[in-house]
DNA sequence: AGCCAGGACTGAG
DNA sequence: CTCAGTCATGGC
């Protein structure tokens, strides 16, 4: 596909989520650093377990959450605490390393830790055991407010079907780079776009094909419907 | 009763 | 480099 069409598609797409959902107010946090935490806690995990788990974070340290807790907090009972979100051993572990890295390069503060450019801070995330690169965006751009696109599954599932990518299993750093590259660098965009894919996804397609009910229906040459089966509409 | 969540790491081939 | 196995809980 035409490089400059491709552009066109994905702002269309965005044109159409936004449109069917409005903005979504992300990242569902109060503090930066809440967002790290619920970024590391969600890895493969229904949001809502994440959450509870954050609230019990939140509650163990008498109402707010901030790095010194889980830098103090036995691994063990740490574990214990984020339970709810699955993978308790190593979430823990991962909660300790950012911390820890971030107190012995930053003394403990995101503000110095984020007041680099995007791509030295990118690196230096990735470098961080626990966090990949969806995490890593996740961080920069929810927390670090920088225009980093995130990815995730539902991205990867979204644009196959809609034939802007032949493959799902496309590298990460290529599915990045398309959204970056054929849209504006503006950490507002980036913000809603990922929200609005998981809301779309989460609520209509998830595994299933797009049908002709789906907000962004007019995109989708690939429609089938097996979407409403339930309702005998296919 | 399975199947799957807003992934990342590890070791094998 | 590609990929299965691992990590674990809660909702539907």
């Amino acid at each position: 596909m035409a490089a400059e069409a491709v552009g066109d598609r994905l702002i269309e797409l965005y044109r159409s989520l936004y449109e069917a959902y409005g903005p979504q107010g992300w990242w569902p946090a109060e503090t930066s650093f809440e967002v790290i935490v619920g970024a590391i806690l969600t890895q493969a995990t229904a949001w809502r377990n994440a959450k509870r788990a954050v609230e019990n974070l939140k509650s163990a340290g008498g109402g707010d959450l901030i790095p010194h807790l889980i830098l103090r907090l036995d691994e063990k009972k740490l574990a214990e605490l984020i339970r709810p979100s699955g993978y308790p051993n190593l979430k823990a572990r991962r909660l300790k390393s950012f911390v820890e890295h971030l107190f012995k390069k930053y003394s403990g503060s995101l503000e110095r830790m984020f007041s680099q450019d995007l791509d030295p801070l990118r690196d230096e995330l990735l470098g961080i055991h626990g966090i990949g690169p969806e995490t890593a965006d996740t961080i920069l751009l929810y927390a670090a407010e920088k225009p980093s696109f995130v990815v995730d599954a539902y991205t990867r599932r979204l644009l196959r079907r809609l034939g802007l990518i032949e493959d799902e299993r496309i590298e990460y750093e290529k599915l990045r780079a398309l959204f970056m590259e054929n849209l504006p660098r503006d950490v507002a965009l980036y913000n809603e776009y990922h929200a609005l894919i998981v809301r779309h996804c989460k609520e209509v397609c998830r595994k299933r094909p797009l049908c002709y009910r789906c907000p962004i229906n007019a995109l989708d040459n690939v429609c089938i419907t097996l979407h409403h089966k339930d309702d005998g509409i296919t």
